[in-house]
RNA sequence: GGCCUUAUCGUCUAGCGGCUAGGACACAGGAUUCUCAUUCCUGGAACCGGAGUUCGAUUCUCCGUAAGGUCACCA
C-alpha cells in the first residue's frame, strides 16, 4: 500500500500575505487534494517579536473566504516542549553543541548559543519541479540551531513538526531551496526519513524583484476588499506559473481538483497580470445570475445609492455589470456621477441637449415628437424595446443622432451612459416623459 | 562576491528535433442603433547570444550573458 501524501503550508504571521503565499498555498492544497492526501496548515509563529495574531487571523480569514480547507491545522509555538526536547537529544548525541559566544544585541553579554555539529558533505536531492539539486553543505558550516537551550529557532523546528506531522511532500516557494540542505541534515542526525521537496517559483514584483511590502506586494485581503470574487482570484492565481495542458484557462474548483499537478508547473518566476485578474473576474461574473449579482452589488453601494429600490437594482444590473472589472468600481462609477441619475433627476446642460450637426430649434422639435411617440406606449408594455420600437422609424428618418442624441442626453444629463432606450426602461414611462417634456419646455 | 535557480510576444503561457512558433490578457483597426460599455471580426507582437551534436535546432550539450533567490542568534 503507498503512502498518502501529506503537503503543508506553512506561513509565518509577520505580515499581510500577497498572492504568491496563496498560491504556495493553493498548489500544496491543490497537491494533495489530486492525489487523494491531506493538507495541513501550521502557522509558524516561532519568532515571538515579529509574529502578530492579527496576522494569523487574517490567514485563517482569507483562508475560509476563499475555500481553501485544510485536514488539520497547527500553531508552531505549541509545539515549543517537543523543539526542546529534541533539541537536548540532539546534544545528548553530539550532533549539535553548546557554544559560548558574544551576543549579537551588541551588549557583550557571553551566551550559550547551540550549534548543529556539521558532517560537511555534500547533500543531494531530487526537486519535484527542478530535479536533482546537489549542494556541498560545508560552505554552511555549523550553522546555529537554537539561541539558547530554551529558544529553538526555524530550521529546527521546520524540521521536527514536519516528521511529527507525517508531511510527505513539503511544498514551498523557491526562496527555500537554499534552506533545504540543512534541514536534510537535521533530518539524518535526528534519524528522520526524508520528504520529498518541491520548490515553486515565485510570483514577482511588476519589476521582475521579489515581491515584499515595498514593491507592488498586494495582499490578497485587498483584492478582496476590491471586490475580487473569491474563484475568479485563485483562479487567476492558480493560472500564474501553472496549466493545464490544454488551453482551457476557466476552471471550476473541481476541475482545478482533478487537472492541478506539479509537473505543468512553471520554473521560472511570474509576475502577477492584474489585467489577466480583471479579465477573469469578468468572465466569473457574467456566469452569475441577476439574483447573485444584486446580492453581490448591494454591498459594494456607496452611501449615496443605499436608497435604491430593488426593482430599480435588478434593471440596473447589466448596466453595471458591463462596465466593472471588480465589484469595488461601482463605487467610483458612482463617485463620477454614473448611476445617480438613476435615482435623482439630473441638471442637464441644454446647450449639450443638442446633437452635434443640429440646432437647438431642431432638438426640441424631435424632443416633441419622441416624446408623442413614447405617450403611445402603453404603460404595463413599457420596456426598451417598446420604446425603441415607437422612436425608431422617426429617428431613421430624420437622422439616428439628431434624436437618439437629445433624448438620451436629457435622460442622463451627461454624455456618456447607457443607450436612450435602456434609460427609458430603466426609469419607467413616468420618469421618462417627466424628464423629457421638462427638457423640452425649457429649449 | 560564493552557492543555487531560471531564460518563447509587453504579461501569463503551449511547444518536449522538422510547426506559416499556437492560445489568453493587454494593445491597434473595423463592425454592431447617437455617446459610453458590451459583443463580434481583423491585425501587429516572441524563441537572450555564441559554439557544438544532428540531414535538421526554440527544443539536446557546453560556454557566455542577463535576471532572480540565498548567504541571520528571521521565517
Amino acid at each position: 500500500m503507498t503512502q498518502q501524501i501529506v503537503t503543508r503550508f506553512a506561513p509565518s504571521p509577520t505580515g499581510h500575505m500577497h498572492t504568491g503565499s496563496y498560491r504556495t498555498a493553493f498548489f500544496a492544497y491543490l497537491y494533495a487534494k489530486r492525489h487523494g492526501g491531506k493538507f495541513i496548515l501550521r502557522i509558524e509563529d516561532t519568532d515571538k517579536e515579529r509574529s502578530k495574531q492579527e496576522y494569523t487571523d487574517e490567514i485563517f480569514k482569507v483562508f475560509e473566504t476563499i475555500g481553501i480547507s485544510y485536514d488539520e491545522k497547527y500553531i508552531q509555538s505549541e509545539n515549543l516542549p517537543r523543539h526542546r526536547e529534541l533539541l537536548q537529544k540532539m546534544i545528548a548525541d553530539g550532533t549539535a553543541y553548546v557554544s559560548k559566544e558574544e551576543a549579537k544585541d551588541g551588549s557583550g553579554v557571553i551566551k550559550d548559543i547551540i550549534r548543529f555539529k556539521n558532517p560537511n558533505k555534500v547533500v543531494v536531492f531530487e526537486d519535484l519541479i527542478r530535479g536533482p539539486i546537489a549542494t556541498d553543505t560545508t560552505d554552511l558550516g555549523d550553522f546555529v540551531l537554537a539561541k539558547n537551550i530554551d529558544e529553538p529557532l526555524f530550521h529546527l523546528a521546520v524540521v521536527i513538526d514536519d516528521h511529527d506531522e507525517g508531511i510527505t511532500h513539503v511544498i514551498r516557494a523557491e526562496e527555500h531551496i537554499a534552506n533545504t540542505p540543512r534541514q536534510i541534515l537535521i533530518h539524518e542526525a535526528l534519524g528522520f526519513g526524508l520528504p520529498r521537496y518541491g520548490h515553486l517559483p515565485l510570483v514577482l514584483a511588476p519589476d521582475k524583484t521579489k515581491m515584499s511590502k515595498r514593491k507592488g506586494a498586494i495582499p490578497v485581503v485587498e483584492y478582496l476588499e476590491r471586490g475580487y470574487l473569491p474563484a475568479a482570484l485563485l483562479n487567476a492565481i492558480c493560472l500564474c506559473g501553472w496549466n493545464p495542458g490544454t488551453e482551457q484557462e476557466l476552471f471550476t474548483r473541481e476541475e482545478l481538483e482533478k487537472a492541478f499537478d506539479l509537473d505543468k508547473v512553471q520554473k521560472a518566476g511570474a509576475i502577477f497580470n492584474e489585467e489577466k485578474l480583471n479579465w477573469f473576474n469578468r468572465e466569473y461574473i457574467k456566469k452569475m445570475n441577476a439574483d447573485e449579482l444584486i446580492s453581490v452589488i448591494k454591498n459594494y453601494l456607496p452611501e449615496s445609492l443605499a436608497s435604491i429600490s430593488d426593482e430599480m437594482l435588478r434593471k440596473l444590473v447589466s448596466v453595471i455589470t458591463e462596465r466593472i472589472s471588480s465589484f469595488g468600481e461601482i463605487r467610483e462609477m458612482a463617485d463620477q456621477g454614473e448611476l445617480g441619475y438613476f435615482i435623482e433627476k439630473p441638471d442637464v446642460d441644454l446647450a449639450k441637449v443638442v446633437w452635434k450637426t443640429d440646432t437647438a430649434k431642431n432638438a426640441k422639435a424631435h424632443l416633441a415628437k419622441a416624446i408623442a411617440l413614447m405617450e403611445s406606449v402603453d404603460e404595463h408594455g413599457w420596456n426598451s424595446t417598446t420604446v425603441k420600437e415607437a422612436v425608431w422609424p422617426y429617428a431613421e428618418e430624420v437622422g439616428r443622432g439628431n434624436v437618439l442624441w437629445p433624448i438620451r442626453f436629457a435622460l442622463s444629463g451627461r454624455d456618456k451612459s447607457p443607450d436612450p432606450f435602456t434609460l427609458a426602461d430603466i426609469l419607467g414611462k413616468k420618469e421618462t416623459l417627466a424628464r423629457l417634456n421638462d427638457v423640452c419646455e425649457k429649449l
